[in-house]
DNA sequence: AAAGAGTGAC
């Protein structure tokens, strides 16, 4: 008898205990009834345990966001107020966080204004979460202002991430100038920018079609005896091909691994990008065929900017093996880059191809792409 | 437990 319910008990312990992240998102997201998700996971939230576990609210918030349930994100997230941690600035951070991500500023924003309330410390953290919100959820115009207004109010002292997201918001509003005036106030306010400053700054620039600008920050990067990484010289890359220096940028990316840094698919991308602007449909393909041997894989938009590309120029058998190679990786793209391959195949004449592809595409569980056959026009 | 940098369009 004791010893029964000793081996039950060591049963029980080890397997709960092992790994509880896993015993509880197993459950979770095996669940594919989202309803049913969304009441799992409240009941869920009664553990301790299970509030510990970040990435399962991630995850959760996610897939619902995903599926635009924003009501029931917002169920999840409130219910978790009832609990203690609330008070604590991490679990306010997380929430403000997943609020933002959801594009759900004003429950982001609400969150933070609630921490006084609950005796809950504001600290620099919890003031970049709340900047990070406006980022995600595209509030964009409130950094300056809470920027501007927030440190005194709150005697918090921004850091590094704080200008950071600052500069990201001014870029991706096309504020260039003003990113680069947020970069000026880092040193003016003791601070050093630090890689991802640097690399906001690039992808900003170069990415706006301001080549020398770019190269003006990728100098100061050299100067500030920061190593630019792959990412930073992706960004270079795509301001080179911007500029119509695809010789430069090939060369480039061919000294990658001489820096010890290794290309990746959004390296192969640049310069693919680089040939289909130049209309040169061989290289497009060699790089193409180099990336897929590479230890990178083509990600979606190297099958968008292909498959355009193979459709504009007629190869239609290369964009009909494209077409198929995204359901292979597990690429979901635009409908409308899909629906070019089936139109240009009923242009000439190949429509039981473009049904067969139609049939493929709409038939995947991943993505509804609904596309049609379309009616043939009389020229 | 806790904040920050990745794409596409003639």
């Amino acid at each position: 008898m004791a010893s029964i319910s000793r081996i039950f008990r060591t049963f029980f312990s080890t397997s709960v205990a092992k790994s509880p992240a896993k015993s509880f998102s197993d459950d979770l997201y095996k669940e594919r009834n989202l309803k049913r998700v969304v009441h799992k996971f409240k009941k869920l939230s009664e553990s301790h345990l299970f509030r510990k576990h970040a990435n399962v609210y991630g995850n959760t918030v996610r897939r619902l966001a995903s599926a635009k349930k924003f009501n029931w994100i917002e169920e999840i997230l409130e219910d978790q107020k009832q609990y203690d941690e609330i008070s604590k600035e991490g679990f306010a951070v997380r929430l403000i966080s997943l609020y933002g991500k959801s594009g759900m500023f004003d429950h982001a924003s609400k969150v933070f204004d609630e921490m006084p309330d609950r005796k809950c410390p504001q600290t620099v953290k919890s003031f970049n979460a709340l900047l990070g919100a406006c980022v995600n959820a595209k509030k964009f115009d409130k950094v300056d202002g809470f920027f501007k207004d927030l440190p005194e109010k709150l005697s918090v002292k921004p850091d590094i991430v704080s200008y950071n997201t600052a500069i990201k918001a001014f870029c991706e509003m096309g504020s260039l100038d003003s990113a680069g005036s947020v970069f000026d106030e880092i040193e003016k306010n003791g601070l050093k920018p630090d890689l991802i400053t640097f690399n906001t700054l690039l992808v900003g620039f170069y990415g706006n079609r301001k080549f020398v600008d770019g190269e003006r920050f990728w100098e100061k990067m050299m100067n500030a005896s920061v190593s630019p990484d792959i990412r930073s010289y992706n960004a270079r890359l795509v301001g080179l091909v911007a500029e119509k220096k695809l010789t430069e940028a090939v060369e480039l990316f061919g000294e990658l691994g001489s820096k010890g840094l290794k290309p990746d698919e959004f390296s192969y991308n640049a310069i693919i990008q680089g040939f289909c602007n130049d209309g040169d449909l061989e290289q497009a393909k060699d790089w193409y065929a180099k990336l897929v041997q590479s230890d990178s894989s083509p990600n979606k938009a190297t099958f968008a900017i292909l498959i355009r590309f193979a459709c504009k120029t007629g190869d239609l058998d290369w964009a009909v093996e494209l077409f198929k190679q995204t359901f292979r990786e597990k690429c979901l793209l635009d409908p409308s880059v899909m629906q070019l391959v089936i139109d240009g195949l009923v242009k000439e004449s190949r429509t039981e191809e473009a049904k067969k592809l139609v049939g493929i595409a709409n038939s995947n569980k991943f993505r509804c792409y609904n596309l049609i056959i379309p009616a043939v026009e009389d020229e």
